[in-house]
DNA sequence: AATGAATGAGTCTTCATTCAT
DNA sequence: AATGAATGAAGACTCATTCAT
């Protein structure tokens, strides 16, 4: 369909040019329609980036649940191996999301900041509740405490992995992921052990 | 001196605005001069702000090397600390040089893509470098390669806290580097039994 | 019918926007139809407004001459008062075709310069002619030559009176009626003693 | 002046094509710049109109004040008798200011409507109160209600004027200031007797 | 009878840049 | 060292119109 054509197009020349260097002109090209037309599906260039942003963070974000509901299973470490290498190779098959998303994230329009704030305080307290709640299942004699720390290093090793994303080569990030799956190893381990 | 402001300006500008939303016109404002002026300091637009970008990596690294040269001399738990804290504190009182670091790191103008890249190699370089021989020095026992994976996982760490630096509030911000702290702890304890 | 809808609708835009204002997304919005289907009544914009115009002119006449039509058996100066209250209450309750009767008057669109003109001729000439008619029944003393002054005169009111119906509200509007009233008994006073 | 030649260029399109046939690149076109240049000395087209507009109303003013200066030591029908030659001829010889005049007090913009109010209100109070004092110097015996009254039809015979002006041609338009003439004459002649 | 989808032409406006002063 | 004046190119957006359905 030609509306979500143009979201992706959107989408992508935001990931090489930012909000104002994506021109109507260059979506519309990559669409293969005129820029007029697309004002017959999106009001404004706003409105169109609104969609694209929602469409972007949402899909994110499903992709993380999806990572996180197939791995639910398995043991916690084997939990947030998953959701490293999983949340990697998602972005990695889908270059121009992830270029977008990390500039969304870390760069946002002025007109956008708020919106992206209200979306992340939402993903980050999914995230965290959904993590908290699989530490204790797995180890039920840690603390509520303990297991925020727990979710809280993880998650600083996470945001480290996206970071390194865009800036590392493909062998280089992998070793980072291996970095960080030991790292929670080595604290898992010292809770093992209490 | 004005060539310094329209500098400054053009960095702040980039910081809110990215590349084609920092317009000549709002810089000049800024200064306090009009869009022509700009031209008897610098050729166009690319020229400032390859001149700017020059400036903003320089001085994020020169600040690095500031922090790691007055920690050298305490132990690697400290110096780890203290490069934590240390490009927080930078960071949280240069505002506007931060958010235009990190947009520039994770959302590069295409034309600045290859000169980024090749700083931040001689950056990582220097860093991984500098702290793979103070880990050595502090730990004599450690193999070379124990050493690298110790200072990967330390980057590792700060690429984290860099991620969070514009999402969290200064508090939440805080407790993540304690995180990180205590992680490194961790890691540095298991070596030291050894 | 649809048809006659957008017509009104082209009256009322014109009266608000003039010519070039009056889109034909906002003529389609006000009848609640897409601009697409005005093309199923109407071959394009040009053939739209002379229509909508030529309804507009006619609808003016028609008014005026059933004006005139039922004033016709009673005395001169009461068929000079008619005519004046006659069109003013008329304009009064049909305010968007008096707006537009008024733009359109005062400032045609030039491809509508010639037609209106002619228009304007012949409207004229009937009312002229009506009138003169009227005097010299009324005053069968009066040579042509006075009954046609007499005639200008009250033409002349008249268009004082058009000029100010958008300007005064009605009280103001109503006293000036009444100053033309009396001017014009004035003027046959003066006729009917000689 | 460039910005002169704007203004009027802006005034000139609009008596022809009213606010939005009248385009920046026409109105550059007439100057004989290009669009862009308009910016550098108005904001908008907005504002430029908004000035535009302010300097049509002014001139008229301005021009209406030194006529009635001038008359203003003869006796009252003489003064009557320039207002309107002298009006006429004014208009006759600026015919693209009278257009635009016309056009704007006529249908005025939306955005204008309410600063034009303001200005007619203004205008019609000045001339209303001037004539009121004239008429009461040259013939002291006359109340003050009688003066108004005076007033207003003169007022009332002026305004048909303003509205044939674009109608007629020079030579019809000169038979019905004659006309007004008259019966100015006769309305004095009336006060005289008393 | 009406509309979804599309577009060429044109609208206002901004942008980076130039150059004489 | 700075700016007033200007502009070509491009930006977002609107407009009248078309055509298949």
């Amino acid at each position: 369909m030609t509306k979500d054509k143009i979201l992706a197009a959107a989408i992508n020349q935001y990931s090489m040019f930012n909000y104002h260097g994506a021109t109507m002109q260059k979506i519309a090209k990559e669409v293969g329609i005129k820029p007029a037309s697309i004002y017959f599906f999106y009001k404004n260039k706003e409105e169109l980036f609104i969609a694209a942003f929602q469409s972007l963070l949402q899909s994110h974000f499903e992709q993380m649940k999806r990572i996180l509901d197939e791995a639910k299973d398995r043991g916690l470490l084997e939990i947030f191996q998953s959701l490293l290498t999983g949340t990697v190779a998602y972005h990695q098959s889908h270059r121009q999301e992830t270029n977008a998303y990390i500039s969304l994230v870390a760069s946002p329009p002025a007109e956008m900041k708020q919106f992206l704030q209200e979306h992340m305080k939402t993903f980050d307290t999914w995230m965290f509740d959904s993590l908290v709640e699989l530490a204790k299942r797995d180890f039920p004699h840690l603390t509520e405490a303990e297991a925020k720390v727990l979710t809280k290093q993880f998650v600083l090793l996470m945001d480290g992995i996206f970071w390194e994303i865009n800036l590392y080569d493909e062998e280089t990030l992998q070793e980072q992921i291996d970095q960080a799956h030991q790292i929670m190893a080595k604290l898992l381990e010292g809770l093992q052990h209490e």
